[in-house]
DNA sequence: GTCGCTCCATACGCTTAAGTATGGATAAGC
DNA sequence: GCTTATCCATACTTAAGCGTATGGAGCGAC
């Protein structure tokens, strides 16, 4: 793991930082509430004497991973989409990055289980009404209507959370491959406006 | 509540369906992580020695509320639906029900929150199986293809999850009323088919 | 009326985890 | 080579919660 190999690197000492990446993996893999001073410890080979030196307290570890994964998270998603100068172009690479790189979303999915949590509703309120923004931006820039935008990004978002609930946890007979791509194309053709061109929009 | 109610009305006795309904109060309110056995107790006025007359652990206690939550959801949602005949009409239905109902499917999306717990995992399928296959049926008689249909009814229903989702834990600045209206109406646009008349289909 | 069944209280042991207190180890500085 | 700051170990205390053991209260059967 990171942290281990963070540790043994220089000098099997460990830094505040090293606890919160820590506690962003142990939130990605097993939760929020698997985040314990006890297990954390045991799972970096150090005793929770360690922990109690970089924070005063379980909920100060939570803040600071939390603040960390927030200042990251705006370049893991969007910030490989610059580049798309369409706003439909970018939308579909959205969505193709959103439903291929499942993984990177765990830790955002995991974050809306714990949303009771009062270190975890505002930092997940904040992101998400970024995302929410942008992809009401970019909904603008089809075409759409100021508030049909707004709709249809609360819509695309909702349908994100949804999908990475129901992909994320329910292991269930996953989609064949083939089955998988036509079915995100088929989101993409239902949410992404047809150009506004010449010819008359296909349905 | 019903529990205490139940309680008082006969005799000061429990029951093992009390304890069940209260387990799944809990679920509602705070969660499956909540359903503890002493604070279950001291809610409904007695102690940890009546709940191990009526189970053997803590899991049978989940285990019977799962079950017992499984066979009322149907008529839940999906029963107040058999009347409406055109497939549009009911669709649109339904998304009126779970857009203003929301309260009412607390427990199921907090089960999505728990679905790593070995107990929930089946349940959830089950219910989000036939939840689909409704979606998918209703679809397909507005005049979707086969394939399409099944994929709309996908999407709809991760819309559904990651509504409920945003909309029960994120309390931020709720919809205005006269807003939320019409983001209702968009998502119906948007996601029910236009009907096939004679005319062409709209954008 | 007492026997037996049902339901519950009380008291206990066991485990996990939060937090505190204190001392030991190691490397840097001088 | 001695000190000091940094980082960690060990040994507590406290608090929940699961599960067990046992006894007692109420009530119907007879």
């Amino acid at each position: 793991m990171t942290n281990v190999a963070a540790k043994t690197e220089r000098n099997g000492r460990l830094s505040a930082e090293d606890w919160a990446q820590a506690a962003l993996d142990l939130i990605a893999e097993q939760g929020v509430a698997a985040v314990a001073v006890e297990p954390l410890a045991r799972r970096l080979g150090v005793t929770k004497g360690s922990f109690y030196w970089h924070f005063p307290s379980r909920d100060a570890l939570l803040a600071a991973a939390l603040e960390r994964w927030e200042s990251v998270e705006q370049e893991t998603v969007f910030g490989q989409l610059e580049a798309v100068k369409d706003p439909r172009q970018r939308l579909r690479a959205l969505f193709q990055v959103v439903a291929h790189e499942v993984k990177s979303h765990k830790i955002y999915s995991e974050l809306l289980k714990a949303l009771d949590h009062p270190a975890v509703g505002p930092v997940i309120g904040r992101v998400s009404q970024r995302r929410l923004d942008y992809l009401a931006a970019s909904f603008r820039q089809t075409g759409l209507m100021r508030t049909d935008a707004q709709h249809r990004g609360r819509l695309a978002y909702a349908a994100y959370v949804g999908f990475l609930q129901l992909s994320l946890q329910l292991h269930q007979p996953r989609l064949a491959h083939d089955e998988f791509e036509a079915y995100v194309e088929h989101v993409m053709d239902t949410l992404i406006p047809a150009v506004p061109s010449v010819s008359a929009t296909r349905v």
